[in-house]
DNA sequence: CATGAATGAGACTTCATTCAT
DNA sequence: TATGAATGAAGTCTCATTCAT
């Protein structure tokens, strides 16, 4: 029972492609490139994992379902529906940062490649649209909405709002400090839920 | 010494790109597709373009330049903001409707691609960005907008919820009929002016 | 009758490739180099040569026959044989002198280009060889050379050296004056006619 | 557990391009031709070396620096410059010997390549200029050549005939046998030593 | 588990040559 | 003669993946 505390050398390589999809993106890079930023040998990357595909597939998979359930507790959690919304910005907001590379990796690589990863894990992102349509719907039902919007759009403004301002802090690529994001989950809650009109 | 109808070989390969970057994304796509689907030989594509690349800057900045047009007439005709932000809506949408393939390329390939032709194009994507941020201010100073929301972000939750629904389009891959454009550009409009709550 | 003075597009062809050929080695340029050059239509060159290879076989045909002409006036001319090798390694470095990109063109691409047009025009080379080694031959005849040194090897030599300080001009690259050519071919035939041993 | 005799893949690439160089040519032949020739999978080429022209230079140099030393062990171990100078003719023409192809490779496509490797290696293949006009600077200061022939131009003209020699051999392309080698070296130690006047 | 040499299909790009006008 | 668009065969280099140790 030797083995030691960091020997996992799965995580390893798969904090590793984190870091190379970044900055290299997911087609320009190599495998080469993420046995050397692991410091592990090239065939090993091979062993844990099936293709270069299959280690961005994991990681989406890993961080999507906690995502998920990020939103079902805000969910359950938060009584009106302004919180519950504030709650997933807030979440989504947080993850990036605290690692903005993992999540530059997820909505860049995956979530908006609509040609690639994006189709293939469709079901998976539209669990999450389809989670905070709900909150809508209830929320209508309840009379706090208006009845215009029809749910899945309202997710869609929404959650498109958010990945829009982390597209935006992607491509700025500079390091956001907690007043911003705190200021800016405030501007996108309020921003969808009362518009811009006086 | 009438032009023949079809000779700009140049617009035949751009033509053919539209359709081979649509079906097969510009990563997936070999030059050849290209110049097969153009019904050229393979050495004239490089007679009229130096790379792959170019061929996808040439057809984002000639779609780019007329969008750009058609928000600052927009800007000019309309009266309202909100009317001015509907005829930029309904400009796009009606971009959509008319060439879905050529749009999901803009979109898929350039706008979205935050690591390759996105970053490489950003002071144009910025462009559009600027107009409607702009558009926003003046409504602001003219009391029609709120002052809580500042125009950059405005900017960036509208466009944003117009992009959201293309790429919910480009994803479902269906044809759009008039009446759907027409519901979601008053859709769109009335969710960004309005907001969700009562 | 309004041809104008300089219409032989052939030669400007001609004198465009020999800069073309110098300036970037014949394996590097391209036929498209040529014709700009030569400020002619791509097609043109075709029109006037069948090939690439055809337009340095040209250029050094033309030039070989002059030299193999000077040689044989030089040997009809000169008395001793000393004032011979003295006339031909005159010819030669002055040919560099008036035109050291048509001679680099000859030495590099054809003379030393053993693989390749060398061979293609090893009988032409070897009449000027041959040439020499017959000024030798009756050099030692006449009892003015001694007998141990074969003629073929001795014009060998003596064309080595004339070629191998050429080599050095080209790769020096700098232009040589008249003073420099002439002690350099009273040195070549002091060196090969008397030798280093005192 | 010995090492096995030829697994060292990367020698045997070598010794393969020797042989295709010297066949086809550096320019003619292709990476392809070269894989093939070391029964070897084409990718294992780039595994190995950059280029196709890394392949030539690591030739090159290897040679050369094995000849540089020759030149320095015939200046350290002969006494009179005469025994020099046929020490380094007979290092050289021996190499040929043995090894035809590799010095057919090294003249043909490096030293005598003004345009292309020439140029490259300048530096290294002055290096044996020099080392010779040294050897001839010291026989001078000693009163055994004359002073009128200076050194570098001696050392162009010995160095000059030594290739020219190859090179016939290498147009040739025929098999030399000992005596030929033998008798060669001593003509161009006499020719360049005593010269050709009576 | 771990290593990295070995494989080979495939992509981009170049460019000599042809040809219609 | 003159033009330059059109052709398509090659060639270099890359890199995901496999495999022997």
């Amino acid at each position: 029972m030797a083995a030691p505390a960091t020997a996992d050398k799965r995580r390893v390589i798969l904090d590793a492609a984190v870091r190379v999809f970044a900055r290299q993106g997911f087609h320009t890079c190599r495998v080469a490139d993420i046995a050397d930023e692991a410091r592990v040998a090239y065939g090993l990357v091979y062993h844990y994992f099936s293709s270069k595909e299959e280690i961005l597939d994991t990681l989406f998979l890993e961080r999507w379902d906690v995502m998920l359930e990020a939103i079902a507790e805000a969910d359950r959690n938060q009584r009106s529906p302004r919180e519950k919304l504030l709650a997933i910005a807030t979440f989504i907001l947080d993850s990036y940062r605290h690692d903005p590379e993992l999540m530059k990796v997820i909505i860049v690589e995956v979530t908006r490649a609509a040609n690639t990863f994006g189709r293939t894990h469709l079901a998976k992102i539209r669990e999450a649209y389809d989670q905070i349509a709900s909150i809508v719907a209830r929320a209508q039902a309840d009379g706090e909405f208006r009845m215009e919007i029809d749910p899945p759009f309202a997710a869609l403004a929404f959650y498109g709002l958010v990945e829009q301002v982390l597209t935006t802090w992607i491509f700025e690529s500079q390091p956001v400090d907690d007043g911003v994001v705190d200021r800016t989950k405030a501007l996108i809650v309020d921003t969808i839920c009362r518009g811009l009109e006086r």
